[in-house]
DNA sequence: ACCTGAACACCGTTCAAGT
DNA sequence: ACCTGAACACCGTTCAAGT
Protein backbone atom coordinates (compact mmCIF):
# COMPACT_ATOMS: atom_id res chain seq x y z
CA UNK A 1 0.00 0.00 0.00
CA UNK A 2 1.13 3.52 -0.03
CA UNK A 3 1.60 5.67 -2.40
CA UNK A 4 -0.73 4.26 -5.43
CA UNK A 5 -1.29 7.06 -8.21
CA UNK A 6 -4.38 4.87 -9.43
CA UNK A 7 -6.46 7.89 -8.90
CA UNK A 8 -5.41 11.74 -9.16
CA UNK A 9 -6.83 14.32 -6.55
CA UNK A 10 -9.87 15.51 -8.48
CA UNK A 11 -10.93 11.65 -9.48
CA UNK A 12 -10.76 10.52 -5.79
CA UNK A 13 -12.60 14.15 -4.52
CA UNK A 14 -15.67 13.18 -7.01
CA UNK A 15 -15.25 9.08 -5.77
CA UNK A 16 -15.36 10.48 -2.30
CA UNK A 17 -18.81 12.55 -2.52
CA UNK A 18 -20.19 10.19 -4.78
CA UNK A 19 -19.88 7.27 -2.16
CA UNK A 20 -20.76 10.12 0.28
CA UNK A 21 -24.31 10.42 -1.28
CA UNK A 22 -24.95 7.29 -1.77
CA UNK A 23 -24.76 6.85 2.29
CA UNK A 24 -26.75 9.50 2.85
CA UNK A 25 -29.39 8.54 0.27
CA UNK A 26 -29.09 4.71 1.95
CA UNK A 27 -28.54 5.94 5.29
CA UNK A 28 -29.45 9.25 6.32
CA UNK A 29 -27.30 12.09 7.18
CA UNK A 30 -26.85 10.86 10.95
CA UNK A 31 -25.42 7.54 9.52
CA UNK A 32 -22.72 9.27 7.14
CA UNK A 33 -19.33 9.80 9.04
CA UNK A 34 -15.95 10.31 7.18
CA UNK A 35 -14.89 6.56 8.15
CA UNK A 36 -17.39 5.34 6.18
CA UNK A 37 -16.89 6.91 3.37
CA UNK A 38 -13.43 6.58 3.45
CA UNK A 39 -14.19 2.67 3.33
CA UNK A 40 -16.51 2.40 0.48
CA UNK A 41 -13.28 4.13 -1.72
CA UNK A 42 -10.78 1.71 -0.60
CA UNK A 43 -8.67 4.60 1.47
CA UNK A 44 -7.67 4.95 4.93
CA UNK A 45 -9.53 7.91 7.08
CA UNK A 46 -6.39 9.72 7.19
CA UNK A 47 -6.51 10.46 3.07
CA UNK A 48 -10.03 11.95 3.21
CA UNK A 49 -8.30 14.60 5.08
CA UNK A 50 -5.87 15.27 1.75
CA UNK A 51 -9.14 15.98 0.18
CA UNK A 52 -11.35 17.79 2.63
CA UNK A 53 -10.33 19.98 5.10
CA UNK A 54 -12.74 18.80 7.66
CA UNK A 55 -16.38 16.78 7.34
CA UNK A 56 -18.15 20.60 7.81
CA UNK A 57 -16.20 21.00 4.39
CA UNK A 58 -17.29 17.76 3.33
CA UNK A 59 -21.16 18.99 3.70
CA UNK A 60 -20.60 22.12 1.96
CA UNK A 61 -19.02 20.55 -1.16
CA UNK A 62 -22.53 17.42 -1.00
CA UNK A 63 -24.53 20.66 -0.43
CA UNK A 64 -23.26 22.97 -3.13
CA UNK A 65 -23.77 19.52 -5.70
CA UNK A 66 -27.36 19.25 -4.20
CA UNK A 67 -27.83 23.12 -4.89
CA UNK A 68 -26.33 22.94 -8.80
CA UNK A 69 -29.36 19.90 -8.92
CA UNK A 70 -32.11 21.50 -7.83
CA UNK A 71 -31.00 24.68 -9.96
CA UNK A 72 -30.96 22.27 -13.12
CA UNK A 73 -34.44 20.97 -11.95
CA UNK A 74 -35.93 24.40 -12.16
CA UNK A 75 -34.31 25.40 -15.45
CA UNK A 76 -35.68 21.73 -17.28
CA UNK A 77 -39.27 22.72 -17.58
CA UNK A 78 -39.83 26.02 -18.53
CA UNK A 79 -44.13 27.26 -18.39
CA UNK A 80 -45.85 29.64 -20.57
CA UNK A 81 -46.40 33.54 -18.52
CA UNK A 82 -44.70 34.25 -15.21
CA UNK A 83 -47.68 33.08 -13.10
CA UNK A 84 -47.55 29.52 -14.57
CA UNK A 85 -43.44 29.66 -14.30
CA UNK A 86 -43.67 30.77 -10.33
CA UNK A 87 -46.21 27.49 -10.06
CA UNK A 88 -44.16 24.96 -12.05
CA UNK A 89 -40.80 26.30 -10.07
CA UNK A 90 -42.99 25.36 -6.63
CA UNK A 91 -43.93 21.65 -8.23
CA UNK A 92 -40.12 21.32 -9.34
CA UNK A 93 -39.11 22.20 -5.85
CA UNK A 94 -41.17 20.10 -3.64
CA UNK A 95 -40.67 17.18 -6.18
CA UNK A 96 -37.06 17.94 -5.81
CA UNK A 97 -37.56 17.52 -1.95
CA UNK A 98 -39.45 14.25 -2.38
CA UNK A 99 -36.67 12.78 -4.53
CA UNK A 100 -34.18 13.53 -2.59
CA UNK A 101 -35.48 13.64 0.74
CA UNK A 102 -31.87 13.05 2.50
CA UNK A 103 -29.62 15.59 0.36
CA UNK A 104 -32.62 17.87 0.73
CA UNK A 105 -32.67 18.21 4.30
CA UNK A 106 -28.57 18.12 4.35
CA UNK A 107 -28.87 21.05 2.72
CA UNK A 108 -31.31 22.79 4.75
CA UNK A 109 -30.74 21.75 8.58
CA UNK A 110 -26.56 21.13 8.19
CA UNK A 111 -26.05 23.97 10.16
CA UNK A 112 -22.68 26.00 9.91
CA UNK A 113 -20.49 26.03 13.03
CA UNK A 114 -20.45 30.10 14.44
CA UNK A 115 -16.88 30.56 13.98
CA UNK A 116 -16.82 29.17 10.11
CA UNK A 117 -17.72 30.70 7.18
CA UNK A 118 -19.86 28.77 4.55
CA UNK A 119 -18.36 29.01 1.12
CA UNK A 120 -18.95 31.89 -1.28
CA UNK A 121 -20.08 29.52 -4.07
CA UNK A 122 -23.12 28.13 -1.73
CA UNK A 123 -24.34 31.71 -1.25
CA UNK A 124 -23.90 32.53 -4.62
CA UNK A 125 -25.96 29.20 -6.04
CA UNK A 126 -28.30 30.59 -3.32
CA UNK A 127 -28.75 33.89 -4.83
CA UNK A 128 -28.86 32.13 -8.06
CA UNK A 129 -32.44 30.48 -6.84
CA UNK A 130 -33.39 33.66 -5.57
CA UNK A 131 -33.38 35.30 -9.57
CA UNK A 132 -34.93 32.09 -11.00
CA UNK A 133 -37.84 33.70 -8.65
CA UNK A 134 -37.48 37.11 -9.11
CA UNK A 135 -37.80 37.25 -12.89
CA UNK A 136 -40.83 35.88 -13.56
CA UNK A 137 -42.46 37.43 -10.30
CA UNK A 138 -41.46 41.13 -11.72
CA UNK A 139 -43.41 40.49 -14.83
CA UNK A 140 -46.64 39.93 -12.48
CA UNK A 141 -45.51 42.82 -10.19
CA UNK A 142 -44.55 45.60 -12.67
CA UNK A 143 -46.01 48.25 -11.11
CA UNK A 144 -43.99 47.77 -7.88
CA UNK A 145 -40.38 48.37 -6.66
CA UNK A 146 -37.18 46.23 -6.72
CA UNK A 147 -37.09 46.12 -3.17
CA UNK A 148 -40.78 45.19 -3.06
CA UNK A 149 -40.21 42.14 -5.78
CA UNK A 150 -37.10 41.12 -3.73
CA UNK A 151 -39.37 40.94 -0.77
CA UNK A 152 -41.96 38.80 -2.50
CA UNK A 153 -39.48 36.57 -3.90
CA UNK A 154 -38.16 35.79 -0.23
CA UNK A 155 -42.03 35.31 1.05
CA UNK A 156 -43.32 33.45 -1.43
CA UNK A 157 -40.15 30.67 -1.52
CA UNK A 158 -40.01 30.93 2.13
CA UNK A 159 -43.34 29.93 1.89
CA UNK A 160 -43.02 27.60 -0.48
CA UNK A 161 -39.81 25.94 1.50
CA UNK A 162 -42.34 25.63 4.73
CA UNK A 163 -44.63 23.46 2.80
CA UNK A 164 -41.32 21.08 1.54
CA UNK A 165 -39.85 21.38 4.93
CA UNK A 166 -43.12 20.10 6.65
CA UNK A 167 -43.86 17.38 3.80
CA UNK A 168 -40.04 16.10 4.56
CA UNK A 169 -40.69 15.49 7.89
CA UNK A 170 -43.87 14.18 7.04
CA UNK A 171 -45.90 14.77 9.96
CA UNK A 172 -47.95 17.99 10.78
CA UNK A 173 -50.30 16.61 7.45
CA UNK A 174 -53.26 15.13 8.97
CA UNK A 175 -55.01 15.22 5.73
CA UNK A 176 -54.23 12.76 2.97
CA UNK A 177 -55.88 14.61 0.41
CA UNK A 178 -54.35 17.85 0.95
CA UNK A 179 -50.96 17.55 -0.80
CA UNK A 180 -48.35 19.60 -0.52
CA UNK A 181 -48.42 21.05 -4.28
CA UNK A 182 -52.19 21.91 -3.39
CA UNK A 183 -51.15 23.81 -0.79
CA UNK A 184 -47.87 25.37 -2.65
CA UNK A 185 -50.20 26.40 -5.30
CA UNK A 186 -52.98 28.29 -3.54
CA UNK A 187 -50.35 30.42 -1.19
CA UNK A 188 -48.73 31.52 -4.55
CA UNK A 189 -52.18 32.44 -6.58
CA UNK A 190 -53.26 33.80 -3.57
CA UNK A 191 -50.67 35.92 -2.48
CA UNK A 192 -50.60 37.27 -5.95
CA UNK A 193 -54.16 37.74 -5.86
CA UNK A 194 -53.80 39.81 -2.68
CA UNK A 195 -51.05 42.13 -4.47
CA UNK A 196 -52.91 42.62 -7.65
CA UNK A 197 -56.00 43.35 -5.72
CA UNK A 198 -54.27 46.25 -3.79
CA UNK A 199 -52.68 47.32 -7.07
CA UNK A 200 -55.41 47.94 -8.77
CA UNK A 201 -57.01 49.90 -5.72
CA UNK B 1 -21.97 5.85 46.19
CA UNK B 2 -24.50 3.88 45.06
CA UNK B 3 -28.04 3.69 45.97
CA UNK B 4 -28.62 7.15 47.15
CA UNK B 5 -31.87 8.70 47.30
CA UNK B 6 -31.21 11.59 47.23
CA UNK B 7 -33.99 12.50 44.49
CA UNK B 8 -36.85 11.18 43.73
CA UNK B 9 -37.40 9.50 39.88
CA UNK B 10 -39.35 12.85 38.57
CA UNK B 11 -36.86 15.04 40.66
CA UNK B 12 -34.30 13.24 38.38
CA UNK B 13 -35.90 13.63 35.37
CA UNK B 14 -36.56 17.27 35.72
CA UNK B 15 -32.84 17.77 36.64
CA UNK B 16 -31.80 15.66 33.46
CA UNK B 17 -34.12 17.48 31.09
CA UNK B 18 -33.39 20.71 32.76
CA UNK B 19 -29.90 20.48 32.30
CA UNK B 20 -29.92 19.20 28.87
CA UNK B 21 -31.77 22.49 28.10
CA UNK B 22 -29.02 24.80 29.35
CA UNK B 23 -26.79 22.66 27.40
CA UNK B 24 -28.61 22.75 24.11
CA UNK B 25 -29.19 27.08 24.90
CA UNK B 26 -25.23 27.19 25.43
CA UNK B 27 -23.53 24.76 22.83
CA UNK B 28 -26.34 23.65 20.41
CA UNK B 29 -27.81 20.56 19.59
CA UNK B 30 -24.48 18.71 18.21
CA UNK B 31 -22.86 19.16 21.70
CA UNK B 32 -25.89 17.74 23.23
CA UNK B 33 -24.64 14.48 24.95
CA UNK B 34 -26.13 11.72 27.36
CA UNK B 35 -22.85 12.03 29.11
CA UNK B 36 -22.35 15.41 29.06
CA UNK B 37 -26.08 16.04 30.82
CA UNK B 38 -25.16 12.76 33.18
CA UNK B 39 -22.18 14.94 34.35
CA UNK B 40 -24.30 17.53 34.75
CA UNK B 41 -26.22 15.90 37.62
CA UNK B 42 -23.79 14.23 39.13
CA UNK B 43 -24.92 11.02 37.99
CA UNK B 44 -23.21 8.52 35.55
CA UNK B 45 -24.37 7.64 32.51
CA UNK B 46 -25.76 4.87 33.13
CA UNK B 47 -28.62 6.53 35.34
CA UNK B 48 -29.90 8.35 32.94
CA UNK B 49 -31.13 4.76 31.40
CA UNK B 50 -33.09 4.45 33.81
CA UNK B 51 -34.90 8.11 33.41
CA UNK B 52 -34.68 8.16 29.56
CA UNK B 53 -35.35 5.06 27.45
CA UNK B 54 -32.59 6.19 24.78
CA UNK B 55 -31.17 9.29 23.42
CA UNK B 56 -34.28 9.74 21.22
CA UNK B 57 -36.57 9.81 24.04
CA UNK B 58 -34.93 12.48 25.56
CA UNK B 59 -35.17 14.85 22.82
CA UNK B 60 -38.89 14.18 22.20
CA UNK B 61 -39.39 14.87 25.62
CA UNK B 62 -37.56 18.09 25.36
CA UNK B 63 -39.50 18.28 21.95
CA UNK B 64 -42.59 18.33 24.02
CA UNK B 65 -41.43 20.92 26.63
CA UNK B 66 -40.60 23.23 23.98
CA UNK B 67 -44.03 22.88 22.30
CA UNK B 68 -45.75 23.37 25.42
CA UNK B 69 -43.82 26.55 25.92
CA UNK B 70 -44.57 27.61 22.42
CA UNK B 71 -48.42 26.87 23.04
CA UNK B 72 -48.38 29.07 25.87
CA UNK B 73 -46.18 31.88 24.14
CA UNK B 74 -49.01 31.60 21.55
CA UNK B 75 -51.72 31.95 24.33
CA UNK B 76 -50.10 34.73 26.00
CA UNK B 77 -50.82 37.90 23.82
CA UNK B 78 -54.75 37.89 22.69
CA UNK B 79 -55.54 40.26 19.68
CA UNK B 80 -59.13 41.96 18.64
CA UNK B 81 -60.32 40.18 15.77
CA UNK B 82 -59.55 37.39 13.94
CA UNK B 83 -57.07 38.42 11.15
CA UNK B 84 -55.01 40.44 14.46
CA UNK B 85 -55.33 37.11 16.23
CA UNK B 86 -53.40 35.60 12.89
CA UNK B 87 -51.27 38.17 13.06
CA UNK B 88 -50.31 37.93 16.54
CA UNK B 89 -49.86 34.13 16.26
CA UNK B 90 -47.11 34.95 13.29
CA UNK B 91 -45.31 37.13 15.30
CA UNK B 92 -45.49 34.71 18.47
CA UNK B 93 -44.18 32.43 16.52
CA UNK B 94 -41.50 33.83 15.01
CA UNK B 95 -40.20 35.58 18.30
CA UNK B 96 -40.01 32.05 20.05
CA UNK B 97 -37.86 30.92 17.04
CA UNK B 98 -35.81 33.94 17.92
CA UNK B 99 -35.61 33.64 21.62
CA UNK B 100 -35.00 29.79 21.65
CA UNK B 101 -32.97 29.45 18.31
CA UNK B 102 -31.45 25.64 19.66
CA UNK B 103 -34.32 24.44 21.34
CA UNK B 104 -36.80 25.22 18.05
CA UNK B 105 -34.21 23.54 15.63
CA UNK B 106 -33.95 20.87 17.66
CA UNK B 107 -38.54 20.88 17.68
CA UNK B 108 -38.27 20.87 13.82
CA UNK B 109 -34.98 19.19 12.69
CA UNK B 110 -34.53 15.82 14.41
CA UNK B 111 -35.56 13.19 12.68
CA UNK B 112 -37.58 10.45 14.53
CA UNK B 113 -35.69 7.48 13.41
CA UNK B 114 -37.26 5.10 10.60
CA UNK B 115 -38.44 2.33 12.99
CA UNK B 116 -39.86 4.15 16.19
CA UNK B 117 -42.61 6.06 16.39
CA UNK B 118 -42.93 9.85 18.04
CA UNK B 119 -44.69 9.39 21.35
CA UNK B 120 -48.29 10.49 20.78
CA UNK B 121 -48.01 13.42 23.06
CA UNK B 122 -45.91 15.07 20.43
CA UNK B 123 -48.32 14.68 18.03
CA UNK B 124 -51.52 16.08 19.80
CA UNK B 125 -49.47 18.83 20.89
CA UNK B 126 -48.88 19.69 17.26
CA UNK B 127 -52.61 19.39 16.80
CA UNK B 128 -53.54 21.90 19.28
CA UNK B 129 -51.08 24.38 17.43
CA UNK B 130 -53.02 23.86 14.46
CA UNK B 131 -56.50 24.30 16.48
CA UNK B 132 -55.00 27.94 17.73
CA UNK B 133 -54.74 29.10 13.79
CA UNK B 134 -58.08 27.54 12.70
CA UNK B 135 -60.19 29.01 15.17
CA UNK B 136 -59.84 32.93 13.69
CA UNK B 137 -59.54 31.08 10.36
CA UNK B 138 -62.83 30.22 10.16
CA UNK B 139 -64.31 32.94 11.32
CA UNK B 140 -62.44 35.38 7.79
CA UNK B 141 -63.38 32.38 6.62
CA UNK B 142 -66.97 31.44 7.07
CA UNK B 143 -68.06 30.62 3.56
CA UNK B 144 -65.70 27.96 3.36
CA UNK B 145 -65.72 24.34 4.36
CA UNK B 146 -64.14 22.96 7.12
CA UNK B 147 -61.64 20.96 4.57
CA UNK B 148 -61.34 24.00 3.13
CA UNK B 149 -59.81 26.02 6.78
CA UNK B 150 -57.91 23.16 7.66
CA UNK B 151 -56.09 22.97 4.39
CA UNK B 152 -55.74 26.99 4.53
CA UNK B 153 -54.68 27.06 8.20
CA UNK B 154 -51.75 24.65 6.94
CA UNK B 155 -50.67 26.03 4.17
CA UNK B 156 -50.48 29.77 5.96
CA UNK B 157 -48.50 28.20 9.01
CA UNK B 158 -45.99 26.52 6.62
CA UNK B 159 -45.71 30.01 5.37
CA UNK B 160 -44.75 31.13 8.14
CA UNK B 161 -42.67 28.30 9.52
CA UNK B 162 -41.07 28.56 5.83
CA UNK B 163 -40.26 32.57 7.18
CA UNK B 164 -38.56 31.43 10.28
CA UNK B 165 -36.64 28.71 8.79
CA UNK B 166 -34.86 30.47 6.95
CA UNK B 167 -34.46 33.34 9.54
CA UNK B 168 -33.05 31.10 12.06
CA UNK B 169 -30.48 30.11 9.31
CA UNK B 170 -29.59 33.74 8.93
CA UNK B 171 -28.88 33.23 5.69
CA UNK B 172 -31.34 34.08 2.25
CA UNK B 173 -31.63 37.30 3.91
CA UNK B 174 -29.70 39.47 1.94
CA UNK B 175 -31.82 42.67 2.88
CA UNK B 176 -31.47 43.24 6.56
CA UNK B 177 -34.59 46.02 6.23
CA UNK B 178 -36.97 42.86 5.35
CA UNK B 179 -37.58 41.41 8.44
CA UNK B 180 -39.53 38.25 8.83
CA UNK B 181 -42.04 40.07 10.76
CA UNK B 182 -43.09 42.20 7.95
CA UNK B 183 -42.88 38.97 5.54
CA UNK B 184 -44.98 37.03 7.48
CA UNK B 185 -47.20 39.69 7.74
CA UNK B 186 -47.55 40.59 4.00
CA UNK B 187 -48.31 36.44 3.49
CA UNK B 188 -50.90 36.00 5.85
CA UNK B 189 -52.57 39.62 4.32
CA UNK B 190 -52.11 38.75 1.09
CA UNK B 191 -52.93 35.50 1.44
CA UNK B 192 -56.51 36.10 3.25
CA UNK B 193 -56.88 38.81 0.67
CA UNK B 194 -56.99 36.16 -1.88
CA UNK B 195 -59.11 34.59 -0.43
CA UNK B 196 -61.74 37.45 0.23
CA UNK B 197 -61.66 38.47 -3.17
CA UNK B 198 -62.58 35.24 -4.70
CA UNK B 199 -65.13 34.38 -2.05
CA UNK B 200 -66.93 38.03 -3.22
CA UNK B 201 -66.64 37.31 -6.87
C1' DA C 1 4.29 13.21 -2.37
C1' DC C 2 1.03 10.15 -0.94
C1' DC C 3 -1.01 6.93 2.15
C1' DT C 4 -1.56 4.25 6.40
C1' DG C 5 -2.71 2.99 11.00
C1' DA C 6 -2.36 3.99 15.54
C1' DA C 7 -3.55 7.46 18.84
C1' DC C 8 -6.55 10.86 21.16
C1' DA C 9 -10.71 12.56 22.83
C1' DC C 10 -15.08 12.01 22.16
C1' DC C 11 -19.96 9.45 21.29
C1' DG C 12 -24.65 6.01 22.66
C1' DT C 13 -25.72 1.92 24.99
C1' DT C 14 -25.39 -2.18 27.97
C1' DC C 15 -24.64 -4.76 32.04
C1' DA C 16 -22.12 -7.24 35.70
C1' DA C 17 -20.88 -5.77 40.03
C1' DG C 18 -21.55 -3.27 44.05
C1' DT C 19 -24.58 -1.26 48.11
C1' DA D 1 -33.94 -1.03 44.00
C1' DC D 2 -30.71 2.03 42.64
C1' DC D 3 -26.27 3.43 40.94
C1' DT D 4 -21.59 2.83 39.09
C1' DG D 5 -17.87 2.07 35.99
C1' DA D 6 -15.99 -0.67 32.73
C1' DA D 7 -16.84 -2.48 28.21
C1' DC D 8 -18.24 -2.37 23.32
C1' DA D 9 -18.76 -0.40 18.99
C1' DC D 10 -18.78 3.61 17.13
C1' DC D 11 -17.35 8.89 16.01
C1' DG D 12 -13.82 13.29 13.89
C1' DT D 13 -9.17 14.54 13.64
C1' DT D 14 -4.12 14.35 13.79
C1' DC D 15 0.38 12.77 12.77
C1' DA D 16 4.59 9.90 13.01
C1' DA D 17 5.98 6.34 10.23
C1' DG D 18 6.29 4.07 6.05
C1' DT D 19 6.97 3.81 0.65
Amino acid sequence: MARRNDHSRDELREMALSAAETLLDQQGSEALSTRKIASAIGYSVGSLYQIFKNYDDLCWQLNLRTLQMLLQALDQQPAEGPQAALLQYADSYLTFANEWPQRWRLLFEYSTPHDLQAPEALNEAITQLFDRIETPLSEVMSQQSEVQISSAARTLWAGVHGIAVLGAHNKLFQADHICASTMAHELICRYLNGWQQEGSQ
